[in-house]
DNA sequence: TGTAGAATATAGCCTTGGCTTTAATTTGGT
DNA sequence: ACCAAATTAAAGCCAAGGCTATATTCTACA
């Protein structure tokens, strides 16, 4: 009976596994909200050639206050600059990791549209997605889209 | 200028779409936590027939005191009972969310190893990325597994 | 050139989810 | 049956990320 149960019950993975997952998890969604935030304000800075707290605040769908409390994080941690009623700029580490978010969303919603998923909901799911997909899984999604693309 | 400005570089989603897009991946953040402790709790009850506190905590990566705090949330939701210095048990309703999460769970981690994740490193991002595939996704992925074995 | 309206900033509040410290209870071994 | 160790609970702190309400500053137009 036990042997017959360890059978079919597969075991859990140890504590220590397990907690090093979970921990992994958290740290991305510490920086979930950073990554959304310059990857949008360089979409902005790209296309509209600035990035006003209004327009990043409609976009995200947070408050403006929120938006503003938010980029002043960005600016405490060295990831943008911004005068008072002026707009927001990137640094050099916000354009990194800008340039690093972005790629990594494109990638994402590839896959999810590779493997079947309607456009509107790939790009939707995507950006939950996104923070949570490794470098290597990075690199094995780039490898399936690229034998996806051949074969 | 602008013509070609307007080919080459795509336009961004309108805020209201984009704002609908980031709300889903707030709104999915939101029930995270809650869909890793039922799923949690649901394999320690199956496993050893009971689930402690402190072996929660110690899965998780987190303190004791949080875990409880968490806990106590799961009971004001209705999604778990315990009694105290007893251990926890899920209500129906967390039974549900349990399954839902654990099927989706292993749904993930097999269509990441499939596009070519190595397992460890599947089941790891499988913890974040879970809570934001969408139903809609999730049908994708069971078909995708589904050709992915057939053909 | 004033001024109204838009944008921005500030202040203060709330909940969540971490933490440590301290107290209470249970459990297991002698 | 008791005591030490483990477990659980409770209290209080903190930062993050939402919000509203209230200044403040720009800006654009009459």
């Amino acid at each position: 009976m036990t042997i017959s149960k360890l059978q079919v019950e597969p075991a859990l993975p140890s504590p220590p596994t397990q907690a090093q997952r979970f921990g992994k998890a958290r740290e991305a969604q510490a920086i979930a909200l950073l990554e959304d935030y310059v990857e949008l304000i360089a979409d902005l800075l790209t296309v509209h050639g600035e990035a006003r707290p209004i327009d990043i605040a409609r976009r995200l769908g947070v408050s403006h206050p929120t938006a503003v409390k938010s980029i002043n994080r960005l600016k405490r941690e060295g990831l943008a600059t911004a005068q008072p009623y002026r707009g927001v700029f990137l640094t050099e580490a916000g354009h990194a990791m800008a340039n690093r978010a972005r790629a990594r969303h494109r990638v994402v919603v590839q896959v999810l549209e590779a493997i079947g998923v309607p456009p509107e909901t790939a790009e939707s799911d995507a950006e939950g997605i996104e923070h949570h997909v490794s470098d290597i899984s990075l690199r094995a999604f780039a490898r399936f889209l690229r034998s996806n693309n051949a074969g």
